[in-house]
Parts: C-alpha cells; structure tokens; sequence
DNA sequence: CCACTATTCGGTATGGTGTACGGAGTTGTC
DNA sequence: GACAACTCCGTACACCATACCGAATAGTGG
C-alpha cells in the first residue's frame, strides 16, 4: 500500500450514481465495463478477502492492463466504495402491514445478510456520508420511513437508526462466529490451518485462563458458551435493543 | 503489504503473557525493549493511522534498523496484537456499590474510551479469542463479575456481554462523528483539506439527495440531525439496550 | 479521404510495503 | 582462548498503488 492520494467527492459520487451507458465515445472501444470492475472487485473480495484485492487481481481477472482500470476509477478506495453500494443492493421490502419494529428488525437483518454474505464491507464501512450511494442511501430512507409514522423528533430518529446500526455492524464484526472470516483475517488460507491453530491457541489459552485468576470468566468459559455464538445471540442482543427502543418511544 | 505468514498462536500469547523481563542472555546488549517497540507502535497508530505503521517507521522511531525488530516481534500482526492488550490497559473498576447495569455502563463507556483514544483499535478488533491479552481478560472478566450476582445462565451472560461489546465497537467505529479520524481513514493528513473535501462532497450530495427522491431521509438530514452526533447519541443506544437488557432479566 | 482530436490501453518507473536469509559482531560460559 | 548463543541489520525479493506518457483506435470536420 502506497496510497495516501486525496480523494476526489464529486468524482466518486459521480460514479455511484452517474448514468450507468454514457454514449459511445472516440476513442478504442473500451474492453471492460464499469459494472465488470466492480463485479470483479466483490468476487475477489467474496472469495479471498479485502487484503488480497489488489487492481492487479482486478486487472488479471478480467484480462486487461493494471493501468486501464484507472480508466474507469481513480483508484482502490474508489473501487471500494463502489463495490460497497453495489453489494448493498436493492433493499426488499418489510412485509405488508409490518410495524415499525418489525421493519426495523427486517432492515437488521438485511444488514446482517450483507456482512455475512461480503465480510469485507464491515472493513470498509467508515460510516457517515462518504460513500452514500444511491442503494445505500435508499436503504437508509427506508428505515426512516419506518419511523415517520411515530412522529418522533428528528434527532430522536436518528439515533434509533445509529444504534441499530451501531449494533448490526458492532455484532457482525464480533463473535468469533465466522471461523471462515477470522481464520482469513488471521492470515490463513486454509480454513484447516485455522481450525488447527485454534486449538493449538485455545490449549494454551486454558493454561493461562484459569479458574483461580478469572473465575467468573472462566464460568462461562467452562460452559462452552462462547462456541456458540449464532443467528440466537444476534438477536437477542437486537430485540433487546428493540425493547428498550419500543419502552423509550411508548414512554415519550 | 506482502504478508500472508501463518501466525504462531503459541509465540504470541508468550509474548502477550510472558515474564516482562527475560534474563540478559548471551549476545550483545539489548537496544531496544519489547515494550518500547509496543509503545512505539501506539504511538505511530495514534498519530497517524494504522496504515502508516510500518515495520520500517517503528525502527526509524526507534533508532534501530528494521530487521531487529524481528527478534521481538514475530512480525507486524503480532505487534498489532501486543498494541492492542497494552491500550486496553488496566481495568478501574465501577463505583462502590453500583448496581450491575450501572457497571456495564460503566465498562461500556471504557470500551468507547479506548476507540476514543486509539481509534486504530477498531481495525485491529479481529474478535474472538484471538488476541486474548492479559489486559482484555481482566477486562472480560470484570464484565462477567458484575454479572454474575444475577445468576443467570452461561449463555445468557455471553449473550449480554457479547451485545453491549458489539453496541459499543459498532457505534465507536460508525458515525461520522469523528472527523480527524474519518479524514484520516479517507486519506487526509490536514484536517482542513477533509473540511473542503466534506462541504465539496455534502454540496453534490444535496443534490442528489432530494425530498422528491428521498423524502424521510430528507427530513431528517434536513434539520442536521446528523451533525450532532456524540456522548449523548452514544448513550441514547447504550441505555435503550440496557433498558432492554434490564426488562430481560427482571422477567426471568 | 484526410487530418484532427478525444479516448482507451497499458508498459515502465517510482517509492512504498513485509519479511526471508544470512553474515557480522558481541558477550557469557566452559 | 574457544565456542556457542545471541543481537543487529544489510540485502534481496515479491508485491503494492499509481504517476506519467506513448501508442493505438475511432469518431468527426473538412
């Protein structure tokens, strides 16, 4: 990484959400699109991880020079930013006649599908209005639209969506639930390799977290109840959230 | 970044755990301490950013050629781990007397302290148990000693702890509230030149952002809700998932 | 049809990165 | 004094983003 390059606002956003065709230009007829850039940057991405995505990859991928993808983005954090919006997708619906709650659950758990589906977008998410796209930002008038009907103040509605958003990207990150993920972060490629230094760490970590200096750690450790973070332990820290949410607004 | 080398899980809980001072072996004298290249680390992170602390900037630091470093330090994974247990730092326990909810907030508002401070710490937060410190221990278990007078369930106590440590990461690393970190992440080294790349970037934003197109997400934007993000936004989520955390538990 | 011009493609070069390797030098021990 | 263990670190390699610029291409005005 040799980057530290000022990005340009009116540049990127004019890819988020310029025309997708702009007319056939000049010059030589260009050998990839926009679209397959991006394309090609969530797959490795997908598949691989943040770290390995270089333009080189990108390039190589789609059989043409390094330098021609700087044709059609400035550049990696440019990329990333496309690619983030474009993995948010179009944002489906709360069922019919949903209340507000479980609209807000339902925008959750889209967050939750996305991170679990591109881990990588929790490594770029610098959150506030950078990178709004147009999905992105649809996403987000959808959750206010779930509050509207409550007539709350607006800072008020604010916060309710940062701290369910604060929580689905705080729980996404968290728990050592996606071995697949940590054991990628971690420098592994082998998701045999990771399961093996797992154990090879958690064996020496029993030698150190022991009953007499951590008891009250060590009480639930014993009861394996770390090994099971899952979809239960993320909501129930959600419908917690929800509660307390739902009792501030009945209250208010 | 050229890293992809399997981590020692063995090499670096000794390090995180290990006797502080090994007896002076047999070659020549030291220069450097493990210690100081940590601190060295943190203080570059803090500074400037993960992304510019590199082995070679710790060394200049340091007055010592980078190769050297290695006979501390696996490597720079590693070092990142070590960084991150020495920043928790110790553990000051909640008030005398306080109730549980009043010592998770209390922990809580740890947590966000050290993003506050060292905000790299939540690019390094790769959880699980990987980079179990002695430091992130006695922190853990503090958190499971507050709990445990209610004498709830293993994995209930996981549930909760997991959620507020999510609540917390998730809400320290979003909100564009803090601007010279953003800036930084967006690759500013002026805090000025982020200001004019943030008004560039919110005068084309308001024009793609209409009330026609995005009406309640307009709404709120439009009264600078978002601007305002701080402590109290942060408590506003943090005491509705308590309420909510609270509600829970005095239903059995 | 020709010249011009806008545009894409991509090779090369620069300055950065982590770290493997191995030699040089230093110190305690036998 | 010899040896072994240890620290220091120069060099080298593979990889990265990207600035710069020339070559190739295709539409357009004459």
């Amino acid at each position: 990484m040799a980057e530290r390059k000022r990005p340009d606002a009116g540049r990127v956003l004019a890819l988020l959400w310029g025309t997708p065709a702009p007319p056939p230009g000049r010059g030589p007829r260009p050998k990839v699109t926009l679209e397959q850039i991006v394309r090609a940057g969530i797959d490795i991405a997908d598949a691989e991880g943040l770290d390995v995505l270089s333009m080189r990859r990108v390039a190589e991928r789609l059989g043409v020079g390094t330098m021609s993808l700087y044709t059609y983005v400035p550049g990696r954090a440019e990329l990333l930013h496309l690619m983030y919006d474009r993995a948010v997708g179009p944002t489906p619906p709360p069922p019919e006649g949903a209340t507000w709650r479980q609209a807000l659950r339902h925008y959750a758990h889209l967050g939750r599908d996305l991170h679990h589906d591109h881990p990588w977008t929790l490594s770029v998410a610098t959150p506030g209005l950078m990178m709004m796209g147009p999905n992105t930002t649809t996403r987000a008038d959808a959750v206010y639209a779930a509050l509207s009907p409550l007539n709350l103040p607006a800072a008020r509605q604010a916060a309710i969506a940062d701290s369910i958003d604060a929580y689905v990207r705080g729980a996404c990150q968290g728990s050592g639930a996606d071995l697949t993920r940590a054991g990628r972060d971690g420098g592994f490629t082998d998701p045999d390799d990771y399961e093996h230094w797992w154990n090879e760490a958690t064996t020496h970590l029993t030698d150190l977290i022991t009953r007499q200096r951590f008891p009250h750690l060590y009480a639930v450790w014993e009861t394996g109840a770390f090994e099971e973070y899952g979809d239960s332990t993320f909501d129930y820290g959600l419908d917690r959230l929800l509660d307390g949410i739902a009792h501030d607004i009945a209250d208010g």
